[in-house]
DNA sequence: ATATTTGCAAAGTGTTTGCACGTAA
DNA sequence: TTACGTGCAAACACTTTGCAAATAT
């Protein structure tokens, strides 16, 4: 099995194991993996060439619901899916090409102060490094 | 005029005016607005009630084009659309109905350390804090 | 055996575009 | 006067949904 970890949780969650929802799993694995559905559904499609673009969705959204996938959205364009590793992680973006990266910064980011809170409860910080990869700033 | 800055910013930069324009820029004047295309419509049908959708984006996107507006989009739904004021500022955002709140942040929030910058050319820091508003930890 | 998942096609959002008409400069 | 903005409707890109057939448990 190529991702036993996230196999496992999957099975141990009780998710009904399907060729399809198989697929899909197996593309999402990987560090700086920020698939949009349809890149998704190609690398899926080359293991399960019969496999749908709704399931691709059915799937993901799960896959989203269970915590197990992190949407991530930055400026215009489709949804991109990447795999809710174990650490929090925070990202670099091409304004450009629309290019993602992982990083993982040393300390806590920011503190909201009080007066700003509004009485939210607070759920979680990101922050988004916005920049011009190499390739782009080349041309 | 309501909103001499702006205004006079426009027509500074030789932007052709029009009563939709005018319109849809008294749209998105003050603070802790972050109105999705669809609502400015409406505000600027209020004003000028002939005004068309396709008329309300062409405008929001020049305006970006600008930088006089800033898009933002946070998980799923529609673009939001904000003015662009001359402070950078940050985002509070209800996950569960997608309120936005303008922060602003004391110092400088984080440093992208040199390895993982992976040669870009950095252009900005954007700091999201995702909690939930009181009135939907109440319901 | 049966509750769940799949694939298809159709519908749903949100946004952009082509073109004839109107209007600011 | 004319280059540019507008409104309409149609097209577009992305995502979700209804339902009959297929399948994991």
């Amino acid at each position: 099995m190529p991702h036993p970890l996230l196999y496992d949780r999957l099975l141990a969650r009780g998710w009904r194991m399907t060729a399809q929802r198989r697929a899909v799993a197996q593309a999402l694995v990987g560090d700086h993996v920020h698939l949009t559905a349809d890149e998704v559904f190609r690398e899926a499609q080359a293991a399960l060439p019969e496999i749908s673009l709704a399931t691709v969705y059915n799937t993901l959204n799960d896959l989203v619901g269970m915590g197990e996938v992190r949407e991530v959205s930055y400026d215009r364009g489709p949804m991109r899916y990447e795999p809710n590793g174990p650490r929090p992680h925070d990202h670099l973006v091409c304004v450009e090409c629309g290019e993602i990266w992982d990083i993982e910064l040393a300390g806590p980011v920011a503190e909201l102060p009080e007066p700003q809170r509004r009485g939210y409860e607070l759920l979680g910080v990101e922050v988004v490094f916005r920049g011009r990869c190499p390739r782009c700033a080349a041309r």
